[in-house]
RNA sequence: CGCGGGGUGGAGCAGCUGGCAGCUCGUCGGGCUCAUAACCCGAAGGUCGUAGGUUCAAAUCCUGCCCCCGCAACCA
């Protein structure tokens, strides 16, 4: 039978160790709109997402909150669901790791390398320091092997371990890549990672025994396997791999996987690899996407900077969110998000151009031609630019999306947007309805319905909630086969069919709003929690004196201070050098919270913080003037 | 000399297989009045980080330097 071409896209699995922000919300949008592409031109699509739920990260919050680590997962995972469903995503599985069939997944394919020799038994050969019972990378280590911390001779040592022989595929894997130039994408990352590999790969050390929130080895349940190895296989445990495999046998291996650049290596070394040692077939093309920047830094939960998609969508629509995403982030490039940004985008792309083409259409068909559209009669000199351009807009915009370039396939699809604006000035319908030129009135109201129809096309796997409205706007709702992208050609606008002229699409957003509503909801939800006034007991803070100060080696930030706290003396550093010189703060006397958790920084324990005040850049040492070191601070 | 990316009109970017410097936003001026004060036209504004080199010709290739940004390390 006719079967249908097959496309398997998929996502990241994401981490749920917090709530999902914009940034993670990008790339499910981007594979989203591409799966909508790839289905509205006949393909069979299969598009997956999900969450990578096992690692010590989410063991240590679970524990933090006094939770077990599935249950403090649930309710994350639960947000994700939620958020996808929010932007109109349409994944078609949602694989979570924690689940039975990727867990047996996941140990068959351990078991099948192990099996056959690519995983093995081994030691983890690392340098141990016994009096400080912390384990060193081999250039940690001051000269002559000695412990960073304590000066005392390290000793090599050894845990066991499995490792992956990676280094056993490096040359298949470069000579893959030599083949399949195609494969990383965009070439920029395909070129760091090739000088990588080129370096050698070390084998992967692919199990744990230090933490237990994880798959178990199948054969020696002391270990835990390591969570990109459990992580990667999602791609193929959703689909059944080596179980009820009719998915697998279906859509693998997959079009694309979509990932950010951060774990470009995992997908591109680690992933093929895996694949090669199992021989199971390799993906198509791995597509590395950039980050939404705020200012120069990256969104993240940590830095407290994170924005909501959820209140974006509530406050402007999925459509509109996707939309702005998906146009402001090029190929493989970094984008800034700012609230403005996305205003701006909604009232220049959106409101002005779009939404108001289909306004300005329907108002004129409304007011010259009782809401008919009605049979095209003369034609003005300027249709044939107008269907020129839409004619070139078409088979371009496919070529970009087939490419994945849906930032510049949006830009191409406004091309024809901007030309029928220009058109509808250049005709001057109005013009034509006051000198009662009725045949080319009508053809000019024609096209502009037509356009609004081809674009609104084009742009549904981006908004796929817009459409609808549209062609009730344009009295096509019954009409399903005017809204495929088969029907992308110039002419099918049924003449005679009823216009039903609506509300904008977009309407405009005043940018005066945006500063009013921004600032409080930041502070509702960052204001730090009341503290008692025991709390404030528990903190020993005194004032220190400096004796010694001086840079930390290959570090920029950090200097190392000796301190005079009463009789005693203290090693403290801070992270502070990019502030002060080390000399500058030689016989001051400054603030110090004395009982912190002592913690090692860069091989040196530091025992306590200084305080210190920032703003805008610039960062200034709490100080006293005269009162002696040791005195307390209340 | 740890690895990598980048410095192009006010902002954000494209151009970088060498051949008149382009796009979006913003600014200024004009037009239109169908439209969500939206749309259309025009203009101003760049010695393409810097110093050299290759070339008939360089933003585009080569070399040195300066400056930013990621990563790594590290900020209790």
């Amino acid at each position: 039978m006719d079967e249908k071409k097959t496309f398997y896209i998929t996502t990241p699995i994401y981490y749920p160790s917090a709530t999902p922000h914009v940034g993670t919300a990008y790339p499910t949008v981007a594979a989203d709109a591409m799966a909508r592409y790839k289905r509205m031109r006949g393909y069979d699509a299969y598009f997956l997402t999900g969450t990578d739920e096992h690692g010590l990260k989410i063991q240590r919050r679970a524990q933090e909150a006094g939770l077990e680590p599935l249950a403090f997962v649930d309710p994350i995972v639960e947000n994700f669901r939620k958020l996808w469903q929010v932007l109109l995503i349409d994944n078609d599985d949602f694989i979570r790791t924690t689940e039975d069939r990727h867990k047996k997944v996941a140990e068959a394919l351990f078991q099948k390398i192990y099996d056959q020799g690519d995983i093995y038994k081994g030691e983890y050969n690392g340098w141990y320091c016994p009096p400080c019972e912390t384990f060193f990378t081999e250039r940690q280590l001051q000269e002559g092997h000695l412990c960073p911390d304590c000066g005392r001779p390290a000793q090599i040592t050894r845990e066991e371990s499995y490792f992956f022989k990676m280094s056993k595929y490096a040359q298949a894997w470069l000579d893959f890549i030599e083949e399949n130039p195609g494969f990383i994408q965009p070439q920029s990352r395909r070129n760091e990672m090739v000088n990588f590999v080129r370096q050698g790969l070390d084998d992967l050390c692919v199990s744990r025994t230090s933490f237990s929130w994880g798959i178990p080895v199948p054969f020696d349940s002391k270990h835990v396997i390591y969570v990109w190895f459990d992580a990667l296989i999602n791609y193929i445990s959703a689909l059944g791999f080596g179980f009820e495999d009719e998915l697998y046998q279906k859509y693998w291996p997959a079009d694309i996987h979509l990932v950010g650049k951060d774990i470009i290596r995992f997908h591109t070394v680690i992933w093929p690899i895996m694949l090669m040692a199992a021989g199971i077939p390799l993906p198509q093309k791995i597509i590395g996407h950039g980050w939404f920047l705020m200012g120069d830094d990256k969104m993240s939960k940590s830095k407290g900077n994170v924005v909501d998609p959820f209140i974006l969508c509530q406050k402007y629509g999925a459509d509109a969110v996707r939309y702005f995403l998906l146009r402001e982030m090029g190929f493989g490039l970094d984008a800034n998000y700012s609230e403005e940004a996305l205003v701006n985008r909604i009232n220049i792309d959106l409101a002005n151009d779009y939404g108001n083409l289909l306004s300005r259409a329907t108002a004129m068909i409304n007011k010259f031609q009782g809401d008919i559209v009605l049979i095209p009669g003369e034609s003005t000199d300027f249709d044939n630019g107008l269907r020129e351009t839409a004619a070139a807009v078409v088979p371009e915009t496919e070529h970009l999306l087939d490419n994945m370039e849906l930032s510049a396939a949006l830009t191409e699809i406004w091309r024809l947007v901007n030309k029928a604006n220009k058109y509808i000035d250049d005709c001057a319908p109005w013009a034509l309805n006051k000198a009662k030129e009725t045949g080319k009135l009508a053809s000019v109201l024609y096209n502009m319905a037509e356009t609004v129809r081809l674009v609104t096309i084009m742009i549904t796997p981006f908004m796929p909630g817009l459409p609808r409205r549209v062609w009730q706007q344009l009295g096509i709702s019954d009409k399903p086969e005017l809204h495929t992208w088969e029907s992308l050609k110039w002419g099918l606008f049924p003449a005679g069919t009823k216009i039903e002229r609506g509300e904008p699409l977009f309407p405009r957003i005043d940018p005066a709003t945006l500063n009013e509503s921004e600032e409080p909801a930041r502070e509702k939800e960052e204001g730090p929690p009341s503290i008692t006034i025991d709390d404030f007991a528990k903190m020993d803070l005194r004032i220190v004196k400096v004796l010694a100060c001086e840079k930390v080696e290959k570090a920029d930030k950090l200097l190392k201070f000796r301190l005079q706290m009463g009789d005693e003396e203290r090693t403290v550093i801070s992270g502070i050098a990019e502030h002060y010189q080390p000399d500058q703060l030689l016989g001051r006397n400054l603030v110090l919270i004395a009982n912190l958790e002592p913690r090692k920084i860069r091989g040196t324990i530091s025992h306590g913080m200084l305080l210190s005040a920032a703003a805008d850049g610039r960062l200034e040492v709490l100080e006293v003037d005269s009162i002696s070191s040791g005195a307390a601070v209340k």
